[in-house]
DNA sequence: AGAATGACGCTGA
DNA sequence: TTCAGCGCCATTC
């Protein structure tokens, strides 16, 4: 079974750890599972993800801070749009968040 | 083994 | 700021 792959548990694993409100780009969570540079390996993770599932993929975006819609996703990203209303992170009509606002800050201390 | 694909990222125009 | 092009790398055919 392809989640036997340690990358995806460590996708998961990452993902999984965003806080509630909190925004991730794919490249924030390749680089938090030492796979930096891996981005679209994340989005592959995520994309073969069952629905119910208890990860917060939805808090995960690429790096313009704009959901990535996508043919392949049959409506998900329609989902992804309402949890994250949902969280109180408003989405614009082009799939686009405050990212800067909602990011996710691993140290938390602005570093 | 080689080529194509993709829920991405960054730089340049 | 928005749009187009090139690069990364695991998965799939």
């Amino acid at each position: 079974m392809s989640f036997k792959r340690s990358f995806d548990l460590d996708v998961l694993e990452a993902v999984s750890s965003i806080p509630y409100g909190k925004l991730a780009t794919y490249g924030q969570i390749a680089d938090l599972i030492g796979a930096y540079g891996c981005a679209r390996q994340v989005g592959w993770s995520l994309r073969r993800l069952p629905l119910p599932s208890r990860v917060p993929w939805y808090r995960v975006v690429n790096a313009r801070g704009m959901i990535s819609t996508s043919e392949s996703r049959e409506g998900t990203d329609w989902i992804q749009k309402e949890l994250l209303i949902v969280e109180g992170i408003p989405v614009d009509n082009k799939w686009r968040v405050p990212l800067q606002k909602y990011l996710w800050r691993e140290g938390t201390f602005s570093k």
